[in-house]
DNA sequence: ATTATCTATAGATCTATAGATAATGC
DNA sequence: ATTATCTATAGATCTATAGATAATGC
């Protein structure tokens, strides 16, 4: 009896916490990080600000922990860039395969991306902890997709240019997070798919222009 | 005499309301639109908040006039994006030429860019002046860029799938916004331009391909 | 009379905290 | 004694404007 409500003490906690999180990350969303206000985010979660106070301490390092939070609930459900199996079929098919995969998590568009990608283009003399929280997890996902690259690639184009899977993966990145910005304003979000299907044909085209190069020199 | 006056106090005004947008021009690209208040405008600019609404009427106005003001000194020293003449050189050739110098364009960094895309990130109940003109200021560059490709590709691949240079368009653009954020945080600027050249040959090879599957198919 | 700037401030909103209160642990 | 919430507010900062002043036009 007393372990229960213990229990439900720590879960009421931890669902206010929840709450805040969730409130928070809606609005950061919407308004990004000077546009999230504490009053909005008290009236949107139902708690007080100094409910918001005892579980962050500040306003910075809430919104760090909205980025990190809504990172790893999108990351638990998504396809990790590991290196696939060798020999599981035809590369380019395990290419492509693979880039439509990550491209359908993109369209799940979730909405750490849109705060992370506007404290991504600030550049604030002193640093939010919420863009530096952003940046590390990019650095995370830039390796595994560096690393996957390096693998789905034949030895001898890396062995001839080390950078081209680093390269690759930035590029990657990089448009995914353009057709992300660019999803439900220039574009269409029923384009966004097929978009991402011509995106897989291009990386795998650059690719294999760059293999052609290298085994043309080597 | 009088009318050197003239001029000259016409020159003056000209030069308070240069000196507020480029004041409010740099702000805005370090710390985003609500974080740009009208206080560090003032103290960068040296005028008072007074001139600053009576030559633009409201915050809202005035971040609107930056990217519209930053977007057109940016457009007058860029190569546009006229179809090129035909048979002047391999179109491949003149494909990649042309998307080296757009890259190069985008490497100057227009500081309305990080403003705009920034923006065009938020989703906010009332769309912001300055976000909607962004917003139309892209249009333009995607038609643009749209007209371009259609010139550029061979017309069979167009015939048999209509929609292929607005989608080579939308992703021209997406890598290289995504390129632009990336710039100076994950990617270090002296790779920009290397990125650029694989992101050419990634394009050219997205349209070779589907000329390919529509040649086979047809 | 018009244009552009100045000083000063209204009134709203911002982040953050103080201190009381309630629920549970020991 | 600890944890979490409540109400209330301090003090800074925000956008915007009022009204005086200066420079020039007519």
């Amino acid at each position: 009896m007393s372990a229960r409500k213990t229990e439900r003490r720590t879960q009421q906690s931890a669902e206010s916490r929840r709450r805040i999180l969730e409130a928070a990350a809606e609005i950061a969303a919407e308004r990004g990080y000077e546009g999230t206000s504490i009053a909005l985010v008290t009236q949107r979660s139902g708690l007080p600000a100094s409910s918001l106070y005892w579980h962050f301490g500040s306003k910075d390092e809430l919104l760090a922990e909205v980025i990190e939070h809504s990172y790893r609930e999108w990351a638990a459900k998504i396809p990790a860039w590991e290196p696939p199996a060798d020999g599981a079929g035809d590369r380019r098919e395990r290419l492509r395969s693979i880039l439509r995969q990550a491209g359908r998590a993109m369209v799940d568009r979730p909405e750490f991306m849109r705060l992370g990608l506007m404290l991504m283009l600030e550049r604030r003399a002193v640093e939010p902890a919420a863009r530096a929280r952003f940046l590390a997890l990019r650095q995370e996902v830039l390796k595994a997709m560096g690393e996957w690259w390096t693998a789905a690639l034949p030895p001898g184009a890396c062995a001839a240019r080390p950078a081209l899977p680093s390269q690759l993966a930035r590029l990657t990145m990089a448009a995914a997070d353009g057709l992300y910005a660019a999803n439900g304003t220039d574009v269409d979000p029923a384009d966004i798919d097929g978009l991402h299907e011509l995106l897989a044909l291009a990386l795998d085209g650059a690719a294999a222009a760059v293999e052609r190069q290298e085994s043309g020199e080597g």
